[in-house]
RNA sequence: GGUGUCAUAGCUCAGUUGGUAGAGCAAAGGACUGAAAAUCCUUGUGUCCCUGGUUCGAUUCCCGGUGACACCA
């Protein structure tokens, strides 16, 4: 049993309460409660609740290893198959990436994983001559990504460019759009709440994770600022505070109609948006669920 | 009390040498095969503060009013 639903929803209740009817620990299913070294930001259950209840995937790695959904896939299934070995019959899971929910649930295709070395000299060129050059080497090594992916993004063209460059095959080659099999039944549960309630909810959390000290925690996580991990909310608007209490970024030159948001002035405009920041992660939480018709919803 | 400036989309503003208007943000919708809390795409009708005048035509010019701000008393 997955339970999933936008951030804030509130997936830990209501999965430690099914976890303690089951009998079943909770299997987590969220790209940044995983890490350690980050707490207060992304909202992982308290200290009684990881008490009550057995956790797995939560604090389980490291900030300073790239983690993906294909780790989670493999890692995962590993620990359901023993779990299930070992005698259980209902498990639950919860979480609200749904990247990796779907890469357990359908499985990932058999692509390489990242080169870090080349994506980073990917991501340089990127910059420099922008997406336009490297779409352009898309076509020539893969017409069918080409035509097929989101060109607009840069994201995409690198990892695609990625993966023919490391192989010599074509990023479309690896591509099945398979779906594996799984020896356990799946039951999906989406948690949703009417939109005004979760932006308040949203709003207030927020709010609460500063009074509980998300500043300092990300001053501790300074040295890991550019690593994927702490590409986060709730963290890069607050190391773009200090960035501008440290000098480095100024107001002069940016006015309203600027596009973008602005140097982060003070406290107060970094918490606006980081709340902003979690709305909009929440709608696209929604929107990636909304197509699988497989969920069964719950309004709470 | 006097003078001046301003009054346009939920917010901050641009603009129309007079032919009923547009950016950023917000908001809404969408995409997604190893960075996914990432990354990317789409969507802008609003008494252009109110009244009257000039004009074929006013949000734009003029008179008056109201409100906000600034300065002078």
């Amino acid at each position: 049993m997955i339970i999933l639903g936008p951030t804030a929803v509130g997936k830990t209740d209501y999965s430690i309460e099914t976890a303690l009817r089951y009998g079943s620990p909770v299997i987590s299913c969220d790209s940044r409660q995983i890490y350690k070294e980050m707490t207060i930001g992304t909202a992982v259950p308290s200290a009684e609740q990881l008490a009550a209840v057995q956790h797995y995937f939560i604090h389980s790695h490291t900030v300073t290893q790239l983690y993906t959904a294909g780790k989670y896939e493999l890692e995962a299934l590993e620990l359901i198959n023993r779990l299930f070995a070992e005698g259980h019959e209902t498990l639950v899971m919860a979480g609200g990436s749904g990247f990796y929910v779907d890469a357990l649930v359908n499985g990932l295709d058999d692509f390489p994983s990242a080169d870090l070395k080349l994506r980073g000299e990917l991501m340089t060129r990127l910059q420099e001559e922008g997406v336009e050059a490297l779409r352009l080497e898309l076509k020539a090594l893969d017409p069918e990504s080409y035509a097929t992916i989101d060109i607009a993004n840069g994201q995409r063209v690198v990892r695609a460019l990625e993966v023919c460059l490391m192989t010599g095959r074509p990023f479309s080659s690896f591509k099945t759009a398979a779906r594996k099999s799984r020896d356990f039944e799946i039951e999906k549960i989406g948690l949703v709440r009417p939109r005004e309630v979760l932006y308040d909810r949203i709003n207030r959390r927020v709010i609460q994770m500063i009074d509980d000290g998300l500043v300092e925690e990300v001053r501790s996580l300074t040295q890991y600022r550019d690593l994927a991990a702490l590409q986060t909310v709730g963290y890069k608007e607050i190391f773009d505070w200090f960035d501008y209490q440290d000098g480095k970024v100024s107001a002069e030159g940016w006015t309203p109609q600027t596009p973008g948001d602005g140097p982060v002035t003070t406290l107060d405009r970094a918490i606006e948006l980081i709340q902003r920041n979690t709305r909009h992660y929440a709608k696209r939480q929604l929107s990636y669920w909304n197509r699988d018709k497989s969920i069964r919803w719950l309004e709470l």
